[in-house]
DNA sequence: CTGTTAGCGCGTTCAC
DNA sequence: GTGAACGCGCTAACAG
């Protein structure tokens, strides 16, 4: 399938590309032929159909992209709507969408968020202005889904989140998340097991999904067990949040609780970095299962990112192609996470 | 399905997008009209502008992408075609292009070449397809430069990668990458400079554009001491990669060299993890300034990876909007990286 | 099976 | 200053 540079040569080097309608003309045909014929039509005979494909070859045709939405409706872009998240996320995320778009000859239109109102801004231009066919949005803040959403947009599809059960107007959307219960039910379950009695757990912030739902998770997981004494303080994201909350509301290590469950690795390696410097032991888990747990051996649970990204490609798609009826419900998909077992959560 | 005229396409819950002709209408005035008004025609009169904005504003006008782009001939879509590297590599990138495409209202296109001759294919069919007005080409293979370019292509930018210098047809591509010379010069320096004296030097894979800057630059390096005594060994990239040389190479400790300058700091998480096995002090070097060095304490670079994706975005503006001749020799920039000096590359 | 005919929404000459 | 007309490249009815 790799081009001859000949042919090749003589095809580009022309400064305007060739048209449907100049191929047509080689071919000894018509616009609608060769159209079919690219669209593989089944109404066209074998014989024109090669002749036609080999004139589109030897001229290295290709389909304007844009003439073909203009006329035909479909654009064959699929919008990514992301808010300026964690890298590790962002690019898995990715990965998983552009597995399946490629797939299907689609093309990414990627944007992010870079704050305050960015991202209903950019959603409001990507669902309204038909660049694209459909639409995911990683990872949204929780506020849009709070709002009234118009009626005849495209398909779109919530990734890293679900749509609340009250929002009517969002009836239609899709969402694909991860099974953050069970996760930090097998945490919980873990910790108890080991032997661990007081557990803490440090929330991420409100505004994030996950960490809303791994906050109730937490404390429904600890309330089936009777002797656990178990407490939640929140807004943790990054290193220095652990760090800080393990020195201003753990100062005597004599308070400290048995076990804490960090909202994510960064969070973890905080609390581990006190821990140090105080010199006492407490176990500790994470989560995003990052390149630093590994090394350090940090108990952590490690996400389907790119599971994330190309099942919820399948659901834009599905509604694309009119294999979901474009009103129907929106369907939640939940993805398992595997909790990794480590060093920093076993018995001292 | 019913196709009336302006029904058109698109999934309708019956909200048509309002077009630049309704907008005419509705304003009394005719199609020339509002898309002066759009482009800010400095000829319209002040009243005319003011009404047909207020027209606009009130149903909600938002131009046609693909019409504008299939009259006009610009797409407002810039192109980024990356191969499958590491997520922090690729989010950062893609931040710092976004973050110049943003705010010059245009949008991006991401691709992601999933292996083998992906990358080639991608590269034809976004150069060629009109899809975009130009393309950043992220971390290309090697290879792809040794390729002769086709003349009449759109403004291209090599991001992390600089053209080799007897590419002729590739004499008008602008470069962006990072000074790894300096940055391993630096390592090489505090290496020495500390008091080691056998250093190795774990290579990357010579596929990788930075791989061979890296390798040159410390070969380069360790010439300009007297009674160094340096190696280099090929094709590190993953952790494994690491330990198995340790493992393998340098299986007694007493052939352990003073200092090892790992290609990135997976690579030298590997070593580490050898070394603690066996139990010997090694000073170690990494490269990406991952999460991983800073609770490790890894002596890393940091690279200016926003900085590469926003450099190259503009450079591709200054071409697409004509501020360079499209025809202009290539120029190459290099940023700066940052060598941050930790624990693991200090004495024992 | 294939050719003909309309547009898709907009930019850009031209005239007025 | 403004409007009418044409065309960008392609798809989708209609005819044969």
């Amino acid at each position: 399938m790799t081009n001859t540079p000949d042919s090749h040569g003589r095809a580009g080097s022309g400064k305007s590309p060739v048209t449907l309608q100049q191929i047509a003309e080689l071919a000894g045909t018509s616009k609608s032929t060769v159209s079919r014929v690219v669209s593989n039509d089944p109404r066209i005979s074998r014989a024109t159909s090669d002749r036609v494909w080999a004139v589109m070859k030897k001229h290295g045709y290709r389909p304007n992209v844009f003439a073909r939405a203009l006329a035909g409706g479909k654009t064959g872009q699929i919008g990514v709507l992301t808010s300026n998240i964690s890298s590790g996320f962002f690019a898995e995320v990715i990965r998983g969408i552009d597995l399946q778009t490629a797939a299907s000859q689609n093309h990414l239109l990627v944007s992010i968020a870079h704050g305050g109102d960015d991202y209903a801004r950019l959603f409001n231009e990507l669902s309204l202005n038909g660049q694209v066919d459909g639409l995911v949005l990683v990872d949204p803040p929780l506020d849009l889904l709070g709002r009234d959403l118009e009626s005849g947009h495209i398909p779109l599809v919530l990734c890293a989140c679900a749509v609340p059960l009250e929002a009517e107007s969002w009836r239609c959307v899709d969402s694909v998340t991860v099974d953050n219960q069970r996760a930090m039910h097998e945490i919980v379950e873990h910790l108890v097991g080991t032997g661990y009695r007081r557990l803490v757990h440090l929330a991420g912030p409100s505004s994030i999904y996950d960490a809303g739902q791994r906050k109730l998770a937490f404390l429904d997981a600890v309330q089936r067990h009777a002797g656990i004494v178990a407490d939640v303080i929140e807004n943790h994201l990054i290193r220095d949040d652990g760090s800080r909350t393990m020195r201003e509301r753990y100062s005597d290590p004599d308070t400290w609780p048995d076990a804490i469950v960090a909202f994510n690795d960064s969070v973890a390696c905080g609390v581990l970095a006190d821990m140090h410097r105080v010199g006492r032991f407490v176990a500790v888990t994470g989560w995003d299962n990052g390149p630093e747990t590994e090394v350090l051996g940090i108990t952590s649970v490690e996400m389907p990112l790119t599971g994330l990204g190309e099942e919820s490609a399948r659901c834009l798609f599905d509604r694309i192609h009119g294999k979901v009826e474009q009103k129907a419900m929106g369907r939640t998909t939940m993805l398992e996470n595997s909790l990794h077992i480590r060093s920093s959560s076993l018995k001292a």
